[in-house]
DNA sequence: TACCAAAGGATTGGATGCAATCTTGAGATA
DNA sequence: TATCTCAAGATTGCATCCAATCCTTTGGTA
């Protein structure tokens, strides 16, 4: 396994600031940080820049970098971005059609999905499965289009700490019920090769948990950074 | 003026890469770049990093960075993903509705394009003004719709060499014209507020803009830096 | 001939020192 | 008191040096 420095610091900042142990506008001291990582300042510079680039620190000249604090509109914004290439990779796999491959990978995840949801009520034990498996739905989805910009795009709106499939988790089984049906029908739709149902299916899958984010929001079950109340997920 | 002499260097570079004089699939030694560009390997080295994030560059720990070669189905998959990207852009504005300010904007936008069209026929001379005024026009209704997301995910689809909206003019007067109808058309459906129409007439101006592009690979007229001939715009 | 192994040079990655820029705070002035 | 000035400390940016890795080439072996 051959890696350089660089790039364990950047894996390792990039899920420090994920998941908000290091918070939203915070100044980040390269002198400091680079104490902390065990590593000189080179290599983490590189790491802060390749992060500014990504968009998760802002960076000023001879000023030096921040945590970028994203506001509410932010996160709305990304999930109707994501709505769209989503839709698109979703049509564009309709379109094509299914590999074998596809379809037995989709087929299983289905039923992982199932399984969690027999119960009839919200296991918290079954929670990771079905995060789990609802990331692995998508981005397979996404690879079978083989649009290698909508999975770059889709993983760059995914770069936003608490926003991202990885962190969020519904909260209301009726509302995964009918999430995890939403999957049913677009992998039904795909098969049948039915375009403009496979794109709206999956941009009104997307959209409305951009709204159920949003909601969250309002209420303060996710914070940004930015809110008084400075707590992470609930 | 005060910038650093990395963010030069990245610019500089960028440039030299989208217009072609650093040809694809060309692997980029440190020492020798950084001596012609006139600074240490350590300033090099970070716009390098950032290039690389950008997608202009490939990067393998080790072993360096080379110019991105993109394929032919990446600049097509790149004008897809573009055209859902600005066809939201277009659907949130009409949604919005337009302020005074850019429907102004866009109303000498479209004059400017008229003048340039006026004469019958394709005149080299109003090529530079046609261009930058279709960059100005598609920038301009993205901007109004104020997601940020949008904003950097198609900056991000325009970094292909030969491929954005830059670089790229159409060769053929009637396709002009019909394509500066478009624009006419969409400033008609978002004033109205005709959220589908505006949506779809940006998604097909691009998908046709596409579709151009790629018989102009085709034909030979754009290389990728791939193809044997090895040429830049005809 | 084809393949493998090791040594030497070449190239990239990381640590350190110094210069340039920014930030902070004490003191002066209105 | 509020604001401005400027100097000292702190921080970032860049150049250079050394270490680690890769690549080439030469020689050997089956």
């Amino acid at each position: 396994m051959s890696t350089t420095s660089t790039v364990e610091v950047t894996t390792v900042l990039r899920e420090h600031i994920m998941s908000g142990q290091i918070h939203p506008g915070e100044k980040l001291q390269q002198q400091r940080l680079a104490q902390a990582l065990g590593v000189s300042r080179t290599p983490l510079r590189t790491a802060l820049a390749n992060l500014a680039q990504e968009g998760l620190l802002q960076y000023e000249p001879n000023r030096g970098y921040t945590v970028r604090a994203f506001k509410r509109k932010d996160i709305i914004d990304g999930f109707a971005a994501r709505a769209v290439l989503e839709g698109l990779a979703a049509a564009t796999v309709a379109r094509q059609g299914m590999s074998d491959d596809a379809l037995q990978d989709l087929a299983s995840l289905l039923t992982i999905g199932d399984t969690a949801l027999a119960k009839g009520r919200l296991d918290p034990d079954d929670l990771d499965d079905y995060r789990t498996m609802n990331v692995n739905f998508h981005q397979r989805i996404i690879e079978e289009a083989r649009n290698s910009w909508v999975e770059e795009l889709v993983r760059h709106t995914q770069l936003i700490p608490f926003a991202s499939n990885r962190m969020i988790v519904w909260q209301d089984y009726s509302i995964m019920v009918r999430s995890h049906d939403d999957h049913h029908r677009l992998v039904d739709a795909i098969s049948r090769r039915d375009v403009a149902r496979a794109d709206y299916l999956l941009r009104e899958h997307i959209n409305f948990a951009g709204d159920y984010v949003a909601k969250c929001i309002e209420d303060g079950r996710i914070t940004t950074g930015f809110s008084k109340h400075r707590r992470n997920i609930a």
